[in-house]
DNA sequence: GCACTTATTGGCGCCTTGTCAATAGGTTCG
DNA sequence: CGAACCTATTGACAAGGCGCCAATAAGTGC
């Protein structure tokens, strides 16, 4: 180690993105409880104070961490063909593929919710990313537009965005799926809730609401 | 508070079981950081050092509560009748769905943990409770003599278990399905799971094989 | 070269956790 | 009925982590 390079000053934008940098590697490769913002100092070749400053402590530090991997899998929607809805979903899958095979850690670690225990602010941030994504597949399946139901359609693909982190999980850590089958796994799954689960639904709930209440 | 209340002295079972009780409050209330073992100790009327000697640490008695919640969901699929596939998974579906709608707050508590990933003690855990749930609904497909492709479909089905998760969530928390959207909703998508993407993707796997690997 | 702004530091105090020898509740045996 | 014994339980100590804040010095403009 160098004899303490001379204390170096930043713009504190550039200053932040650095410590961010490190933050983002060393949770990424541990837990939340065993990073300590020391280690995370020491790294960046700061002092420990100076994390405090700026994200205000540990815990906006992590926050901020979680934040910025949110924003990864954006561009997976964007100028798809005008052909029909099957083959523009698959499209899309398959461009999500491609940015989570290229930024696979960086993907495992944003998925891979680390917080030990849910916290009110995580989730948020986390719901903030579904809501995101759950957007960009009613574009892609030309249905941005549907009113009765809506919520409940969106909170439908929430649910498989679960799904689909899951099954990339299986996919790049346990090796038990390709990524063939989870081309053919997410498109056939999510096809069949956009124009057969989500339809049934509709129709429950109207003969629901016309007959009386069911149990 | 009592003038203390004098020391007394349990078996080791119960004493467990009973700080086991607080911790899964408290860790159900808080989060990991958020909860002191002082703050566990205090409520129950033991010593700090009490729970290191019985769990090995903080650490030890979170993974022990964790361990524990797995276990909830176990009686879904047992006695079956006999009559097609799709009956017999929207029947499991209802039961699931009733035992988390009687045991709500713990229920919410064992799933939060999907938010955990990244500790390998913690994801062995919860990866063990996904491959019993995996084993029931293979179960109650009456498929578990399925040979070909049988580590890829019980992959499917764990990741289908993660939207189950997801989905109660969107149920009980949010308010954004109802009970009724859930059963068609995941009675629907494990079936077109099992029939439809399933036989899609060894399709898609034997002509590969056959015609040299694809991109 | 000098003031001035502010990025950066370093140390203090509080809290949390793991360890371990000392203590005392309950039981058994004379 | 009392003494010896086992072990559940305690309490204090030390190491380390985090938030806080006044002091310091790196740049910048005059």
């Amino acid at each position: 180690m160098q004899p303490a390079a001379r204390r170096r000053r930043l713009e504190p934008d550039q200053r932040k993105a650095q410590i961010l940098a490190v933050a983002r590697r060393m949770f990424g490769a541990g837990t939340y409880a065993s990073v300590s913002t020391t280690d995370i100092a020491n790294e960046a070749g700061v002092a420990r104070g100076l994390i405090n400053h700026y994200f205000g402590g540990k815990r906006g530090l992590y926050l901020e961490v979680v934040r910025q991997m949110m924003v990864v899998p954006a561009p997976a929607t964007e100028n798809l063909p005008m052909t029909t809805v099957e083959e523009r979903l698959a499209i899309g899958v398959d461009r999500l593929l491609d940015v989570v095979e290229r930024n696979r850690q960086m993907w495992l670690t944003a998925i891979g919710p680390e917080a030990i225990g849910r916290d009110a602010d995580v989730e948020r941030i986390l719901a903030e990313g579904d809501e995101i994504a759950a957007d960009r597949v009613l574009e892609a399946a030309m249905m941005t537009d549907i009113v009765e139901g809506r919520e409940q359609l969106r909170a439908m693909i929430r649910s498989y965005g679960s799904m689909v982190r899951a099954a990339t999980r299986e996919w790049l850590v346990r090796g038990t799926l390709s990524r063939q089958d989870l081309r053919v796994m997410l498109t056939g799954s999510i096809l069949h809730l956009l124009e057969v689960t989500f339809p049934a639904a509709l129709r429950a709930r109207r003969a629901a609401s016309t007959d009386g209440e069911p149990s």
